[in-house]
DNA sequence: CTGTTAGCGCTTTCAC
DNA sequence: GTGAAAGCGCTAACAG
């Protein structure tokens, strides 16, 4: 007889019925530990593999889990994805991926047509309204990462901790005028970084400039550099990495050179970041780390019979001194 | 009554047996044009969803995709991943992700495990060896991106073209003795690169100086500056972007300044390349494109009933001269 | 602890 | 062109 081998296949190799084959895999302690064996003997003889879309006819679930990035050619999402994908892995979870390319209109609807694929879902940087995110989450379990909404799980960084060190480091290499580049208004985590930096910069008696809000992009970097140069700052500190880059990049065309005209820091602490020449002054966020959390976080959500599991604490975020950043007096182009 | 809407709740809205129903979303030419409507609006009224799983378990088929990469921090795989995601997505199928993390050895083993849960996958550099490549292929329609394996359909680049440009291109430049950083000896396309180097540097009358084989990292790029160093060439060529990078910026740590001392040229085309300064010339390889191309492909074998499909041409490559590459006489420090 | 009995929601012969 | 019936492979009561 061909075709892939049934649990019938098996309760007849051992003798049983394909009740207790099922048993065996799905409740082994409710299995008298011989009949087990012999049950497991002859599933490994046979090779045995449980049938997914049975088992998910039956349990109603998938035994899948989502992800969903606004955009994996940023460098920022792929190590996220990394560490829950590895973690996923461990804990035997296949993983569906969604790149929703930054269309938050169409993030919310992508997210429903996985969802119904899945058994969980975990959502990096969502774009979406509050009101979707929450209705999402009656949907099934879900775990946000970079974004906070009440009453929805999330894995977050310490974001106001890691601008605060960025703004000690500022003040500590004498700067007093500082420039803000803002990502999009309408990203969460752009906001709530907005909000931190102004916070900071006023408790350490700075002057923040605002110089506005541009795409997280690398020409949204360089599309900041002229509002930057007429700022009349000494240093600025710049949404992420990317952007920061893409800034300097543009500086250079301008013929001023950071960090010798202008200190500039960045963000995320993006592989390329330790790579630039200068490198880039930074600060990290421990994305895969994030990820594996979420995960793990998402697990528990996932399995939980009793009451909700502890939510994880904020990560830790780490200030990275690099070559993008120098004392003044400048001796550049901008100093007075 | 509560629970998801089925198959027979919309029968009986319909007026119809659940068989008709059925018809309608599978094969509509089989049911009369008036009893179609008349399901698919009752259908829609209450919001009917097939259940996969009951598909599934029946037809065999889970409905998914699957990819496989190595590394998806490295650069070049997360816009591979989009174009197949975003072709994907149009026809309709959710993906599945594994990232192997440039483990040759666990790679067969995961593309196993995906295997059961996909109805066909894009392997991206696939490690493993010809023959397990060959055993996976007999399980289901499966396409190779960047890997040639004699009867495994594939979606390929037009490297030697590519390396050919870069030849010429230094040739016009006046380089002679020119060097070759390659990247490890087990990967396919390093193997595939290097002979095209080889070849057309022998026709271009060229000199080819091994520096030898490097991690297809940045700190593999780094570690061969020493070696570049003492290679005394004016140019090299090296088997990637992320590699070329890192060795210019160790180069600069040995006080070695490209384009004015050496001239670089990687390959890839990434997105730093062009961010990079000075801007990386290089070779662009259409991986997005790719990506989109290998889905298609494996659409076609998926749904294929006759004749296999034609497998699609090789992707054009495109050179890019850039920043890091200029003419001799060099005027640096490694001139003579 | 184990077997028997019913389906999960859908597709698919096979009659009509 | 449409319906009735029979499962796909598995799990979940329910007896024993």
């Amino acid at each position: 007889m061909s075709g892939p081998v049934t649990i019938r296949d098996v309760a007849r190799a051992a003798d049983v019925s394909p009740a207790t084959v099922s048993r065996t895999f799905v409740r082994p302690e409710k299995v008298d530990a011989v009949t087990r064996e012999r049950v497991l003997s002859a599933a490994a003889r046979l090779d045995y593999r449980p049938n997914r879309a049975a088992q998910s006819l039956i349990t109603g679930l998938t035994g899948n889990i989502g992800i969903v990035v606004p955009d994996l050619t940023n460098p920022f999402f792929p190590s996220v994805v990394r560490g829950i994908q590895s973690r996923a892995e461990e804990l035997g979870y296949p993983v569906l991926l969604v790149d929703t390319g930054e269309d938050a209109a169409r993030e919310s609807e992508l997210v429903t047509r996985l969802g119904r694929q899945v058994d969980g879902l975990v959502l990096c940087a969502a774009r979406m309204s509050d009101e979707d995110l929450l209705s999402h989450r009656q949907q099934r379990p879900l775990v946000l990462i970079n974004r906070e909404v009440p009453g929805v799980p999330a894995v977050t960084f310490d974001n106001a901790a890691g601008i605060a060190q960025e703004v000690m480091h500022l003040k500590a290499l004498g700067h007093v005028r500082i420039g803000y580049v803002a990502g999009p208004g309408t990203s969460y985590s752009s906001r709530v970084r907005q909000g931190a930096v102004t916070t900071h910069l006023a408790a350490a008696a700075l002057t923040e400039v605002a110089v506005g809000s541009f795409a997280p992009s690398f020409d949204g970097g360089r599309s900041a550099a002229e509002k930057v140069l007429l700022a009349n700052v000494t240093a600025v500190m710049v949404y992420n990495d990317v952007m920061a880059l893409g800034l300097i990049n543009q500086l250079a065309q301008y013929g001023v050179s950071v960090p010798n005209d202008l200190t500039v820091v960045g963000y995320d602490d993006i592989e390329f970041a330790a790579m630039a020449n200068p490198a880039l002054t930074t600060v990290r966020v421990p994305r895969e780390e994030a990820g594996a959390l979420a995960m793990s976080y998402l697990n528990a959500l996932m399995t939980a019979t009793g009451p909700a599991p502890e939510p994880p604490a904020q990560l830790k975020t780490e200030f990275i001194f690099r070559g993008t950043s120098v004392r003044v007096p400048l001796t550049g182009a901008l100093a007075e």
